[in-house]
DNA sequence: CTAAGGTCATAGCCTAAACCTATGGCCAAT
DNA sequence: ATTGGCCATAGGTTTAGGCTATGACCTTAG
């Protein structure tokens, strides 16, 4: 569902709320390197675009109307976000610069770093930490072969010379659009699961195979596929406007979940679970700053 | 702390969530209503400043890369809060021609609402809902005059005539940057808070008079201002970067606290706290609508 | 009471980015 | 072998946004 073509730019709402904040449009404009008359027109313009005043300007400064105080506070959760983005990529560009080199997995890595960088980066500004995103076998073999100081996996099986620290939880879990008839049922029999045709991700992926497994644990076959995509994002979409179930990931619904527009189905007798850890070498002391970061994901 | 001059704009992050759900760049720059050349070259475009390759393009569709994966999902989390924003806009613009007419205080329409509304909105595509903003007592006269049918408000006085619903509380708090000499001891008496200068709102502001009276039924005296703003947003900034603390709204710092930027003081025999309730008028009936949002917001 | 320094707005010019249409190459499915 | 999807390139146009220079206004300091 694309955002629709007149929606502010994000500079512009950085702008709007660095002007809430200093007081002034010529203070904002000096704070992201524009002219003065540069930022009034894009304020302006922003206005226009929502249809209302955001400033009450004067000549000892601007201050939000009572709409700008409400827009300012959407607006700031919105570059919250954007930071987060920004403090991801910048570990994802990161060579090997960094002084921190962190290997993750792909859950990890998509749902839960970002937050977690993007706090990590505003306590230590300077440190520059570098992100590498693997699956879970070869973020083990980053650390010993001293490729990163510091891992995050979710795995089910034990580890050998690493030290470890719980850090969350993830389970697989069954959705459906609020659409879909068992909606209304909240719940279904792994039989009835296992019986029915599912979107799910390609043959050979991780949530596929750990479905998989758990299936014929249970003595009962690999569900058939109606729909094989490519990416979790791909899933997720195709079942929001479709009819069919998917298993997946819980964090890579989370918010969907939250908001609503997909529905957890329970499934009896099927808890697919995984521990999300930070490992390191244990031989190898961890870095002091890996080791601040592992405190703070721990309060 | 301005974002910077080359992070990408809102659209094609957009974009490129839309190729990565979508799985073709053809089909997303028809979701988003332009030519397939500029879709493409937006993307391309994205790449270089990101300075990775997103999608692997074929004869048969795009899908994302390894990085493509992880940036899509960073993106995600800021077109969320995006269509948050754009939800609490429709709402705002919307005149009477909203089905249900939603007055709700400062606090709850900056902090709490977008999310509701957010979701609420996915949830119910085509219910136009109008919001006021307004102070505690100017909702409940909307809700009396006829002018609004739902209300949110944090208020400690007893009411009228008007049937409620706690929907959350709200306090105040100290708070101060994590390089204040209070950040490490965590903890303060409340004489020693009403003898420190403190930054604050401007008199009469509500939190301020708040403040005024825990301290006077404790007999002390009002704080000294050090600093006297006059938006919420201006004082935590100021706070931010400054060695002051403030007394502030738990709400309105709530993501500086878990991003451990700001720091909660906890201080001794002062504890200021409001309800967050849902209101109105006991005679009239709720609109449908209204009560599948309060459903909504009591799951 | 005046001068200085801050505020924001307007005007005019210019550059750069983004769009569209038209086209071509490529692969898969028919 | 042909059709129809995909994506990339090229060329031309428009629009948006930036800057500098200036003016009007208010506040504060002298």
């Amino acid at each position: 569902m694309p955002l629709g073509p007149s929606f502010p730019e994000l500079a512009s709402l950085d702008l709007f709320v660095s002007v809430v904040e200093l007081g002034s449009v010529s203070r904002a404009a000096a704070a992201h390197g524009v002219a003065q008359p540069s930022a009034s027109s894009r304020i302006r313009h922003l206005e226009r675009q929502l249809g209302m005043i955001l400033l009450e300007r004067s000549p000892s400064g601007s201050i939000p109307t009572d709409a700008g105080v409400v827009v300012a506070g959407w607006a700031e959760a919105i570059l919250r976000s954007a930071h987060e983005l920004k403090a991801g990529l910048q570990a994802f560009q990161a060579e090997q610069s960094g002084r921190l080199r962190i290997a993750a997995s792909f859950t990890i890595a998509e749902y839960l770093l970002p937050q977690w960088l993007g706090r990590f980066a505003r306590a230590h500004p300077g440190d520059s930490i570098a992100l590498e995103v693997a699956n879970s076998t070869s973020v083990i073999e980053r650390l010993h072969d001293g490729g990163a100081d510091l891992g995050f996996i979710e795995t089910t099986s034990p580890l050998t010379d690493l030290d470890e620290h719980l850090v969350g939880t993830d389970e697989l879990i069954a959705v459906v659009a609020p659409a879909h008839p068992w909606a209304n049922r909240r719940t279904v029999t792994v039989e009835t699961l296992a019986a029915t045709p599912l979107v799910t991700r390609e043959a050979g992926s991780g949530t596929r195979e750990a479905l998989e497994a758990a299936l014929a644990a249970l003595d009962l076959g690999p569900p058939t596929a109606i729909l094989e995509l490519g990416s979790t994002s791909a899933v997720r979409s195709a079942v929001l406007d479709g009819n069919s179930p998917t298993v997946i990931s819980r964090l890579a619904v989370a918010a969907e979940l939250d908001a609503g527009s997909l529905i957890e189905i329970e499934v009896k007798d099927l808890a697919i679970s995984r521990s999300l850890r930070a490992v390191w070498p244990r031989r190898n002391p961890l870095p002091p700053l890996a080791v601040q970061l592992l405190d703070s994901l721990t309060i």
